[in-house]
DNA sequence: TTCCACACTGCGGTTATCCACAATTGAGGG
DNA sequence: CCCTCAATTGTGGATAACCGCAGTGTGGAA
């Protein structure tokens, strides 16, 4: 049993059983690693925030629906991308959704080779949004070892003053801002405040 | 007759007469600048890239669609954020035209709060595009000012080099490395590495 | 030919940064 | 009481960055 975390999967929630073995079999041609759900709820009750993959969620189940799902996917966090399958989808329905941060909204039936493109695309964008988050957290780990005062002169640095300036905007010596700086260059991994600059530059 | 470039203007096409006399009608009492075209030809003949404000986009024109004019706008670099309206709307249409990066997709008869709303959230979005690409614009303007060699000391005092491993590298002298680097700084508005390294940061 | 832009360099002097070594004080926890 | 951590400071010495002043050489355009 492949463990979701730390390899991706491909989950199929579909309450028709049908589907998820053609789906599952398609998926193992492709060499896809995938695992079926019978339902939104099975699939919830095993949804851990750290998997890697994505979810390939059909909308029109017996319980919970797909939408529902994606409802309480997002409410927990969930960064998984999600491809919705519907063989009856209105407009609004699907726009909402899309809206709503799904990765993609398709209608069955559905072509084998369209179906597996944007699966491996939503793999491909959750490989990056992974590694993406991986960086903030080391940056955010990071952070958190500064002393108050450290991170106060972090930002002195960060706006390019001289040590003399931020000395005198502190009300200490220039010797102890050196040495705040020395510690959060090290605490921070960098050894210069370009990099520093770099490593905590706003992203989008 | 207010200029597109520099007043945002929120732009109705569409070839119903009552429907842009309605929308007309509708943006003047919620203070929403508005411009009405009668076909989707004639709107393309007056685009200009630097327009601002937003799109309200019928579907089904008489000559050219609303898809062909938004793939036409798309061609020409168009940033103007889009929202469809449509009587007639599919699942693949709305899907297809938000991923190509449509702002919204509204089904006719369409509420009005709900209209505005979106339109006020659409010219919102414009006006950050508009502020990031004119930041941009301005960094790219200057970057073009830096001669080749000065372009190359810059890369690598964002590397976080010494100028005596510059001159190294470049088999120069540190003095020149010096006055790169200070050519640099002052054509780019900076006073030191950190401002330069956070004006150039990535952005996605 | 002259002028300009670009690239380069040396000298001397100043300011900024970095740090080993050493030390003190105060707060909190075991 | 002892220990750890955070904040602070001074001394002396070294390296890095900055820049005025002065100058040279090359290539291209007028």
């Amino acid at each position: 049993m492949s463990n979701p975390a730390t390899t991706p999967l491909t989950h199929i929630v579909d309450d028709d059983e049908a589907i998820r073995d053609a789906l599952s079999w398609l998926f193992r041609t492709r060499n896809v690693a995938a695992r079926a759900w019978a339902s939104a709820e099975d699939f919830l009750a095993a949804w851990q925030p750290d998997w890697q993959g994505c979810i390939v969620l059909d909308i029109r189940m017996r319980e919970m629906s797909g939408l529902e799902c994606f409802d309480a996917l997002l409410e927990r966090g969930n960064t998984l991308p999600v491809i919705f399958l519907t063989g009856h989808g209105d407009v609004p329905m699907a726009v909402g959704a899309l809206k709503k941060g799904a990765f993609d909204f398709l209608e069955k039936p559905v072509d084998d080779n369209a179906l597996v493109d944007v699966v491996i695309r939503a793999l491909a964008t959750n490989a990056r949004h992974q590694a993406n988050q991986e960086t903030q957290a080391t940056v955010a780990t990071r952070l958190a070892q500064l002393t108050p005062r450290e991170h106060e002169v972090m930002q002195l640095v960060l706006a390019g003053k001289f040590n003399k300036v931020i000395a005198d905007e502190l009300n200490i010596s220039m010797r102890t801002v050196e040495v705040h700086r020395s510690r959060v260059f090290e605490k921070m991994g960098v050894r210069s405040a370009v990099e520093l600059a770099q490593l905590l530059s706003p992203r989008d």
